[in-house]
RNA sequence: GUGAGUGUAGCCGAGAGGCCUAAGGCGCCAGGUUGUGGCCCUGGAGAACGAGGGUUCAAAUCCCUCCACUCACCCCA
């Protein structure tokens, strides 16, 4: 019986891992240059961390398991959490802000889709310990320029919490968040029966305005002058000055329960319905992991969707050597010749005993930009002497192998 | 979790009850060319047709169950 991976799981093969690592690395070199440091938390955590604040659909959908020793533990769905934790538990006096990010698998069972899976890679920051609103506008510009870089464009819209929490004044924490959930799934059906079912219904046509509303004007006429409005106005001009497009929009709730202000998220083109390639916003959670109430804001990535949302591009050409031989000079080749060239280039010899012909065809297959020959002719002249063959042009020449290093660095490719 | 569609060699893909011990293309290996690649030509390896069961004289082709993928719902990244 063959074995098959399990479902929703993803195999990487060669060139779909080259084309990951090359948007990774700019990613992250994105985030590194706005100051940003990378962490590592582990692959499962305990149970509590997730029971705490994220909500039962998140742990409805969790890999959870007990391990020998009987404890619970869980397979982390998302990692805001966990880097909260490791926080709290290691980086709390550290200076402020505490700029981290993130590259890691996370794990839901869900029912797998196009951009949708179970096992996926979220790419995300935290920034920690700063409660100002360009704290807040640092993230989304941070969120957008790391979109840029890697040549997407995103849908983005910001709305914030508070607008509406101050409009359910009177509700209990748990009713709001209740609302919050049915206002994220759009499923204004369910609010409203919600709503008759705690006798709120006077609400309903207020909060119905408030997420219909496109601007912050039109929604200060139906919940007044709120601090959240003032907040988000503020977050919304220092976007302008960034020159970052953006839609306000109240509808913007997020599934997660342990957002509290700002809250925003992006949407790609061309991927169906997982269309959301990011998310985002402010929390506070440090105070339920045992530390200090603490300000935060971050956001994720869903890094296959981004990868998926970019197609295909065109990854830039490596320089990569394969040494040809003929099979007198093999063992001069593979031995001599090639280590030295290694120590500059990637390179590769024959391991098939191919005559010429062959070889120079391995040489094509694998996309190598230059073939060393070394055969009797070149060792006749001296032993420091090689053919160097510019693979994309078929130009060649012989050289000594320290001009050949030379002329393969001049190169450029 | 609900509904729909799909599943033939590494990949694409023909076949729709007996002509199938399954076409073709790409890729792979070898040769044409014992010191020159990409093109071309020739040959070769590779599939009991997602898995298991059933109907039938006969099944890749029909039925059932399971598995996986895709799409929508849902959920979010």
């Amino acid at each position: 019986m063959k074995i098959q991976r399990p479902r929703g799981t993803q195999d990487f093969l060669p060139q779909e891992m080259a084309k990951r690592r090359f948007i990774e690395n700019k990613m992250r070199k994105t985030v590194e240059s706005w100051g940003y440091q990378e962490i590592q938390t582990p692959i499962f955590e305990s149970l509590d961390l997730f029971t705490l604040r994220s909500g039962d659909t998140i742990i409805d959908q969790s890999y959870i398991f007990d391990d020998k020793g009987g404890r619970k533990l869980i397979l982390r769905p998302e990692l805001t959490e966990p880097v909260t934790r490791l926080y709290v538990e290691k980086l709390q006096v550290d200076p402020k802000p505490l700029k981290l990010y993130y590259f890691s698998n996370c794990f839901r069972y869900e029912r797998p889709q196009k951009g949708r899976f179970r096992e996926f890679w979220q790419f995300g920051v935290e920034l920690i310990g700063s409660d100002r609103p360009e704290s807040e506008v640092e993230v989304i510009a941070l969120a957008s320029s790391v979109l840029e870089t890697i040549g997407l464009k995103g849908n983005l819209r910001v709305g914030h919490l508070g607008a509406l929490r101050s409009l359910m004044g009177d509700l209990s924490d748990e009713q709001k968040n209740s609302v919050i959930r049915f206002i994220d799934k759009r499923d204004y059906e369910g609010l409203r029966t919600y709503l008759e079912e705690i006798s709120a219904t006077s609400l309903e046509e207020n909060i119905r305005a408030l997420i219909e509303s496109k601007d912050i004007n039109e929604a200060r006429g139906i919940v007044g002058d709120v601090p959240a409005l003032e907040r988000l106005e503020n977050i919304s001009s220092q976007l302008d000055l960034h020159g970052i497009s953006h839609k306000i929009d109240f509808s913007v709730a997020r599934g997660l329960e342990y957002y509290t202000g700002m809250v925003f998220e992006i949407y790609a083109e061309g991927l169906g319905t997982e269309n959301q390639i990011c998310g985002g916003g402010s929390y506070r959670l440090a105070h339920l992991f045992g530390g200090e109430d603490t300000p935060s804001t971050g956001f994720a990535f869903g890094f296959d969707r981004v990868v998926l949302a970019l197609g295909d591009i065109q990854l830039p050409q490596q320089t990569k050597i394969m040494i040809v031989s003929t099979r007198e000079q093999r063992d001069w080749a593979r031995t001599k010749v090639a280590p030295r060239i290694r120590k500059y280039f990637p390179t590769e010899v024959d391991l098939m005993n191919r005559d010429i012909n062959g070889q120079l065809s391995r040489s094509n297959a694998i996309g190598a930009t230059h073939t060393v020959i070394v055969g009797d002719k070149e060792r006749q002249k001296g032993e420091e002497f090689v053919t160097l063959k510019n693979m994309n042009t078929g130009e060649q020449e012989m050289l000594t192998i320290e001009e050949a290093i030379k002329r393969i660095k001049l190169d450029g490719i």
